[in-house]
RNA sequence: AGCGAGGUGGGGUAGUUUGGAUAUCCCGUCGGGCUCAUAACCCGGAGAUCGAUGGUUCAAAUCCAUCCCUCGCUACCA
């Protein structure tokens, strides 16, 4: 087992914002985890990951702020980069200390030269095997003076050709629904640049033939069906029961790595962020060994070796990842397999052997964490961002929050009141708590080992015992890539110190520790310093900085990620004393303080324009939430006189068929056919409440298909924003129809 | 409505893939103990018809069917 070749692999965060809490639970505590958890082991662990920079998001925040997209990434890449290293994980130093040889890791930047030759490599090899076919595509194309460009569907809006409306997009119209093609749009204009002459132009791209690897990735699946996860495999199956089509591997887009072609039609086209960004889990790993060790030495970890050896490949990412990482990525590495034996589109695809590049071994892949109930959101400035929590608290107290509260199997919460509940009874109350105890009832005896020269641990078989059970435990939850049970376990040896203590009451002793009892007592509090060592080590991959602080106050030298896992148990590890003065390992938290520090933090963050951001991983897209005026602001009566109200008696209220808060009302008002409303009423009213009443609709309202039912007006109602929502009657009888003023 | 995930003591959670005996752990709560320790620690108690109904089985939290509810995404909203 020790020795093992074990890639981590970590999603790519998207350089366009910085990371908050979900991103953490997600996909960058865990892997940090598991990389020093194997390196403990004395396994060879490589560490991969880095900023993703290429696509049109990024170019987008950097024409909205006036800035080039080099200036965006360079921005994001250096505040994730060190928010992730002040929480303690292990991208640096780039060599493993144990030398060159046990690894080291990497965090880099797809914008990096170097990614870019090998794409460029990679992809050239992928079409010269005929992996690639070409297609035409209608696309639309801004015109402008420096040259024009095309524009990404969402990036164009017209009239919807089926229901008419304004600001449908350029394939998909949000109104109705339906989708198009992009020609089929009326009056298009872009979106960003609303002045523009936009056109139709035909441009042709490459496309990927997944559809060549299904019948390969779903044998792969089934081998994997039992190390993956159940959220791995359903996403998995569902996507190769879909059916694997070819996708497009190239874009008309400005900002990324261009097409390594000659000829004038492939100006202007770089190769999609999808398929570029992942390749640099492997590009990564050869910039890796061509900066800090022998150029080949990449191979180690990503070769499957001569005998069969299979180097242990594990991503880490978050839920909305994962056909990537099962079922795209895998096709990619085949691909590159088939291409390197000078196979083409007409030989068979097969699984990976000796000599090919290996597959993923397993994708723990995570749910999300939650923010108070709701998903941590930029444009809501609902989020916690990663490197303001970082100035303001102890980088394990969130390791820890995190871990033991990890969104393995389904979503988590994060809220301040269980942080802190959390790290005040948890962390501080079992674990420090107990350190503290034992380092304080030492330093009250005298001599240079004051704890170790009552040591007897002949006294102390039953706590060894259940000591190397637990260690047993947290080493078989950590294999499993189970976080939160192996935390758990970690703090059950915490536990066991304190009933320890508790019975045998050493503080009695102090004084009078010759006596048979003394001695008995003391030997127990002697062992203390054996626990905490154990939990110096074991809590070391979840809680480096406090798991090192411990290790200087046990007298230990050096540092403690250093000291191997199975030490823990080792009990003939001479005792070692620090003579300072014990200081607790954290310090307790107040909620009352951090609540008041969040709305003082809230309000100065409101200010900041942030551009949305993505994550690999993460959360992809912000809802727009709408936009109020600022301050008052008044109307015109003209424009007000605009608005045409009128009285009408409902007749009907039926569901929707086909949305779920949707009523559809018959209004009679006052003309012959009456008119047809749809209200979102669902969750206020009972349909038969609503019929018979008089109410006020507005008349001139433009009317418009809401899933798929016209709707011709809009019923007042008024709403108190606590959920409370009743419709305006009328005070007595009036005739349909009449004008409300 | 479409897709995905989930409903287990007051809150949170394990166990479900591969059925098995008193259903795990943490917090809270109640009672007791300790006083070395950061109002921390230790012991004990109460508290769950494992979302509902039906089925398969000697045996179901676990397998099957139907239904209900919740959450996320896609929609959509007074």
């Amino acid at each position: 087992m020790s020795g093992e070749h074990v890639l981590i692999c970590v999603a790519w965060p998207y350089a366009n914002g910085p990371l908050h809490l979900g991103h953490v639970a997600g996909c960058y505590l865990p892997p940090d985890i598991q990389a020093r958890f194997e390196r403990a082991l004395g396994n060879r662990v490589l560490m991969v990951s880095g900023s993703d920079e290429h696509g049109t998001p990024i170019t987008v925040t950097a024409e909205t702020n006036g800035v080039s997209p080099q200036d965006v990434v360079d921005k994001y890449h250096a505040i994730n980069n060190q928010a992730l290293l002040n929480l303690g994980c292990t991208w640096e130093p780039n060599q493993d200390p144990r030398g060159i040889e046990f690894g080291g890791s990497l965090f880099n930047r797809t914008s990096d030269p170097e990614h870019h030759k090998y794409v460029i490599e990679n992809f050239q090899s992928l079409m010269e095997a005929g992996l690639f076919e070409k297609k035409t595509m209608q696309q639309y194309y801004e015109i402008r003076d420096d040259g024009g460009r095309f524009l990404p569907d969402r990036y164009v809006e017209g009239e919807c050709p089926h229901c008419g409306e304004d600001g449908a997009r350029g394939d998909q119209c949000d109104e109705c629904g339906i989708t198009y093609e992009a020609h089929e749009l009326k009056n298009p204009s872009s979106k960003m640049n609303p002045g523009a002459k936009i056109e139709i132009r035909d441009t042709e791209h490459f496309f990927y033939r997944l559809d060549l690897f299904q019948s390969t990735l779903e044998q792969h699946a089934s081998e994997r069906q039992k190390v993956w996860k159940s959220n791995v495999r359903a996403m998995t199956k569902q996507w190769l029961e879909m059916g694997l089509r070819s996708r497009a591997v190239t874009r008309d887009l400005q900002w990324g790595i261009p097409l390594p072609l000659e000829g004038e039609q492939w100006h202007g086209k770089c190769i999609y962020v999808w398929f570029e960004a992942v390749q640099g889990y492997y590009s990564c790993a050869r910039l890796w060994a061509e900066r800090y060790g022998g150029s080949s030495d990449w191979e180690k970890w990503w070769k499957i070796g001569a005998d069969g050896t299979v180097p242990r490949h594990l991503y880490f990412l978050g839920k909305d990842n994962i056909p990537f990482h099962t079922v795209i990525w895998p096709a990619i590495i085949m691909g590159l397999n088939h291409a390197n034996k000078g196979l083409d589109s007409t030989d068979p695809i097969r699984l990976p052997g000796p000599g090919d590049l290996a597959l993923e071994a397993n994708v723990p892949a995570m749910e999300y964490l939650m923010l108070a109930g709701g998903q941590f959101s930029k444009s809501r400035k609902h989020a916690v961002w990663l490197p303001s929590f970082l100035e303001r608290f102890d980088p394990d107290t969130l390791r820890y929050y995190l871990a033991i509260n990890m969104p393995e199997n389904h979503d988590t919460d994060f809220n301040w009141p269980d942080f802190v509940e959390k790290i005040n009874s948890e962390l501080i109350g079992a674990y420090g708590n107990f350190v503290h105890r034992v380092l304080t009832l030492g330093q009250r005896l005298t001599g240079p080992q004051p704890l170790g020269q009552f040591e007897d641990n002949s006294l102390c078989e039953l706590e060894m015992e259940k000591l190397e059970q637990i260690h047993a435990d947290i080493t078989l939850s950590l294999s499993r890539h189970r976080f939160k049970e192996a935390l758990r376990f970690v703090m059950t040896a915490s536990q066991l110190g304190n009933q320890m203590l508790q019975s045998a009451t050493p503080w009695k002793h102090l004084k009078d520790s010759q006596s048979n009892e003394a001695k008995e007592s003391l030997a127990k509090l002697s062992f203390g310093w054996r626990i905490a060592r154990f939990l110096a080590i074991t809590t070391q991959p979840f809680l480096p900085f406090s798991a090192q602080r411990l290790w200087v106050a046990l007298g230990e030298k050096g540092e403690v990620s250093q000291s191997e896992w199975a030490q823990a148990i080792d009990w003939n590890i001479p005792m070692k004393w620090n003579p300072i003065e014990p200081t607790p390992l954290f310090t307790r938290l107040d909620l009352e303080e951090i609540l008041a520090d969040e709305q003082a933090l809230v309000s100065t963050e409101s200010t900041n324009n942030d551009p949305t951001h993505g994550v690999k991983g993460g959360k992809k897209s912000t809802k727009e939430e709408k936009k109020m005026p600022e301050g008052i602001t008044y109307l015109n009566f003209e424009t007000f006189m605009e608005v045409e109200l009128r009285v009408g008696k409902i007749i009907s209220v039926e569901d929707h068929a086909n949305a779920d808060k949707l009523y559809v009302v018959k209004l009679d008002d006052g003309t012959a056919d009456g008119r047809t409303i749809c209200a979102g009423l669902k969750e206020y009213y009972q349909a038969s409440e609503m019929v018979g009443k008089s109410v006020v609709f507005v008349a001139n309202l433009k009317p418009r298909k809401l899933r798929g039912i016209m709707s011709e007006g809009m019923m007042l109602a008024a709403d108190d924003d606590n959920g409370i929502v009743r419709l305006l009657t009328i005070d007595g009888d009036i005739s349909t129809g009449s004008l409300v003023r």
